[in-house]
DNA sequence: CGCGATTTTGAGAGCCGTCAAGATACGTGG
DNA sequence: CCACGTATCTTGACGGCTCTCAAAATCGCG
C-alpha cells in the first residue's frame, strides 16, 4: 500500500499537551528523517527477538509489547509501547536486538532508517538529547516494573500494572472517564507479572470482588484508582512533558 | 581531601580493551567537563532515593548497586555499577531520581556537573551518542534481569546473576583466573533476585554441592561456568567494546 | 574477648504453580 | 441461522517452591 505520509508539522501528536513543543527547524528535520509509515496488524511481529531490523520506529497509533523468551519458551513481557514510544533504539545503538516487539492492536508506525540516527546527533543536539531522554524514560519504567516483579505480591503487582497502564493511556487521551479499550489478554498480564495464567485470573477476580475495577471484553473500567494505588503501594506519578519524535 | 585529579588522557581505563578508543579532542573535552573526583566508603549512599543530586558520576574504581524500595521497606536491587558505569543519568535528564545508589566497596568516582551535559550534546555528537549508548546498555541489562526475576526459578536466577556478574568483572580485569573478590552479601543477592535470604542461602548451597562454584569470605570461585550458563539457560554474551566517559 | 553482622539449618505455613475440566465468546463455513 | 473450532476465561483440587519463624554457628572487628 502507498503510505499516506502525514507531515510531521501537521502530526496531531505533536500538539498533545503531554509532549513538548518543537521548533519549526526541529520538525522539518524530523520530517526529512522520516522514511514512511507502516501499518501492522494485531499479533504481527514488529521486531523479532533474534533479527536485526534496520529500522527505528515511532508509534503513532496502537499498542505493542516488548518481550524476551527463554530457550524453553517461557516469555517475559518487558514493557508496553504506546503512541509516542520509540521502538528499536537498542538495535540502532548496538546493531543487534535482544528482545522482540509484537503488536497488540492495529498500529501505525513512523519509520526511520537507523543509519540516519548519526546525522541526527550531528545536526540536532536538542533531538539527540530527546533520544537519550526517551531511553532514560524506558529505563525508569523498567526499574519500576522490576520492583514490582521482584518485591510485590500477586495482588499488588496486578493493581500496579493496571493502575500504571491506565494512567499512561489517560495521558495520551485514550480513555473516556474511567473507561479504557484495553487490548491485553490475561495471558499477557501473566507474562508481564511473572505469574501463572490461573493465578492471574484468580487474583483479578479478587480485585473485581473488591470493586476496584471491572473488565468485560476489551472494556476496562477503573472504579477505585486510589484503592489500586494504595494496594500497590505506588507513588503518585510525575507527569512531565516528554519529547516525541 | 584535595581530589587528586587524574588527567583523562592518562586514565588507565581508557586503555582497557573493553572500552572504545577516544580521539584526542574527545579526551580533552571530557577533561574540561570533569569537576573532580570523589572517594566513598562501603555502605555510603552515592545518591539517595528521593534526593536530587546535581552530579553525574563515572565509576573509576569499586562496586555499587542501584535500588528502589517500597514504603514498607522491601528493597529491590536493580543493577550493579562497576568501573566504566555511569551513575545519575536519570537525574540529569529528568531533574529527579527515582532510585538510590549505594557503594559496596571503597569507590573512586569521577564527578561531572549535570548542567554541563547540555554542552556535551552541543559540542560533541560522538560523546552524546556514547551517553545514549550507555543508557541503552543499562536498558538491556535490565531487560535481562527482568527476564530472570519474572521467569527463572530460584536456582536458575542464582546461577544467572553469578555467571553474569563474574563475566562483567572479568571483562574489566577484576578476576584472576576463576577467582573474584566478590563484595556482595547474601542479602544483596536475595534483594537482587526477589528471593528471601533463607531461600537464597539454601539454593546457594545446592550450587556449591553440585561443584559449580565456591564462595568463602569474599572470594568467589567459578568452577563450572558452562554449567552455570546451562542451568540459567543464558545466551552467550556479546562483548562489544563500549564507551567510557 | 564480646558484640553485631552474616551465614546456616530446620520446621511449618502459605502463596502460587500445575493439572484438569468446563464455560463463554467469537469468527468461519455450511 | 446453525454448527463447529479456536481462543480466552473461569473454577476446583492438589502439590511444591518459596516464605516466615526460630535458633545456632561463624565471622569481623574494636
Amino acid at each position: 500500500m502507498p503510505p499516506r505520509q502525514i507531515k510531521c508539522r501537521e502530526c496531531p501528536h505533536h500538539k498533545r499537551s503531554c509532549f513538548r513543543e518543537m521548533e519549526e527547524s526541529e520538525l522539518s528535520f524530523i520530517e526529512s528523517f522520516k522514511q514512511g509509515e507502516l501499518a501492522v496488524e494485531p499479533g504481527a511481529p514488529i521486531v523479532l527477538e533474534e533479527a536485526n531490523s534496520p529500522h527505528l520506529f515511532t508509534v503513532l497509533k496502537g499498542w505493542a509489547f516488548r518481550y524476551k523468551t527463554l530457550p524453553d519458551g517461557r516469555r517475559q513481557i518487558l514493557n508496553y509501547a504506546l503512541p509516542g514510544g520509540l521502538i528499536g533504539l537498542q538495535a540502532s545503538v548496538f546493531n543487534e536486538m535482544s528482545h522482540g516487539v509484537e503488536a497488540l492492536t492495529p498500529m501505525l508506525l513512523c519509520v526511520f532508517s537507523r543509519d540516519q540516527i548519526w546525522t541526527l546527533y550531528e545536526g540536532f543536539p536538542s533531538l539527540a538529547f530527546d533520544v537519550t531522554w526517551l531511553a532514560a524514560r524506558e529505563e525508569r519504567l523498567l526499574d519500576e516494573h522490576l520492583l514490582s516483579v521482584g518485591q510485590r505480591t500477586a495482588k499488588e503487582r496486578l493493581a500496579h500494572v493496571l493502575w500504571h497502564l491506565f494512567h499512561r493511556a489517560e495521558e495520551l487521551g485514550l480513555t473516556e472517564g474511567n473507561k479504557l479499550d484495553f487490548p491485553l489478554t490475561q495471558q499477557h498480564l501473566a507474562d508481564t507479572l511473572g505469574l501463572s495464567l490461573v493465578h492471574t485470573n484468580k487474583t483479578l477476580r479478587r480485585l473485581r470482588d473488591e470493586q476496584c475495577l471491572s473488565w468485560e471484553g476489551r472494556l476496562l473500567q477503573i472504579h477505585d484508582a486510589e484503592g489500586l494505588r494504595r494496594i500497590a503501594q505506588a507513588n503518585e506519578l510525575s507527569t512531565q512533558r516528554r519529547p516525541f519524535l
